[in-house]
DNA sequence: CCGGACGCCTGTCGGC
DNA sequence: TGCCGACAGGCGTCCG
């Protein structure tokens, strides 16, 4: 899924609807997620008013009175803001009933993604206390990702991806920032002179954000909480793209495996 | 510490 | 038409 523009555009969406609202019931039909769903969950939540919906990397961090519910939507996972009394499809494995009469519906077939509990300070819980900093946040800068890089071998393309260096960018983004940065994701991290560093600090931001102003990128599962396509998808510059024309030269874009992802770049852009 | 490989799941698509 | 392998947005864990 869901990369930080996904997870970001749902998450707006999602304080509009519910920030301010009670929850008055949880629906759990299936447990069986990348982590069970704690027994307790529905308990703990149950009657809480929702305060704010932020994000952390790909989290989604729900606060309430007494803690925060931690959402990730995985590979394949979604939330729609329906009426709590539309029929739950095949995957719709949980629901947050607000007390307006409708839900928050988490949709997810692969069963990658997660709903725990994460106490009142979230960022202390395990699955968050070893993120690298947020790229659209004040720490993200050439200087530091420079330092970070030094003496790094493996491919700048893992690196970015990598959550303990920088939370929340995944294989499209990475891709289409190292493309609009000129930088071959082949490329080894500690081998990327620091303006070409500053360079990809712009370019991922430059990316992240358009991404997210254009609703994120609808591959096949992910849609935003009103079910509509994110129109990041025609944006895409190489991303799925290989043998057609590069945006900016025309030489056929290639597909290589790096890191176990597949990876889409220009030959003759990206050095 | 670092880099690379492997599962966890279900669904879809292309080739034979 | 049917079967089978490859592949898909993430990421914790294990191994050398």
């Amino acid at each position: 899924m869901p990369e930080l523009p996904e997870v970001e555009s749902t998450r707006r969406d999602l304080a509009r609807a519910a920030a301010g609202r009670t929850i008055a019931a949880v629906t759990v039909r299936d447990r069986r997620l990348r982590w069970p769903v704690p027994a307790g969950l529905a308990r703990r939540l149950a009657g809480q008013e929702v305060r704010e919906v932020r994000r952390r990397a790909k989290y989604l961090l729900i606060g309430v009175g007494n803690g925060t519910l931690l959402v990730h939507l995985g590979m394949s996972g979604s939330l729609r803001l329906l009426d709590a009394q539309t029929a739950p499809q095949p995957h719709d494995h949980i629901d947050l009933v607000l007390d307006d009469g409708r839900c928050v519906r988490y949709h997810d077939p692969r069963r990658f993604g997660c709903w725990l509990w994460a106490g009142a300070d979230p960022t202390r819980h395990w699955l968050l206390a070893h993120l690298g900093p947020e790229p659209l946040g004040p720490a993200f800068t050439g200087a530091w990702l420079h330092r970070r890089l030094r003496g790094r071998t493996a491919p700048v393309k893992n690196l970015l991806m990598d959550s303990r260096i920088l939370a929340g960018v995944g294989n499209i983004y990475a891709n289409e920032a190292l493309f609009v940065a000129g930088i071959d994701p082949r490329r080894a991290g500690g081998r990327i002179a620091r303006r070409r560093v500053d360079r990809l600090v712009c370019a991922v931001r430059q990316v992240l954000g358009a991404a997210i102003d254009a609703g994120g990128t609808t591959l096949r599962d992910y849609v935003r909480t009103d079910g509509a396509a994110g129109e990041f998808v025609a944006r895409l510059g190489t991303y799925g793209r290989e043998g057609e024309p590069c945006p900016s030269c025309a030489a056929p874009i290639a597909r290589e495996v790096i890191g176990q992802r597949s990876t889409w770049f220009c030959r003759r852009c990206q050095r």
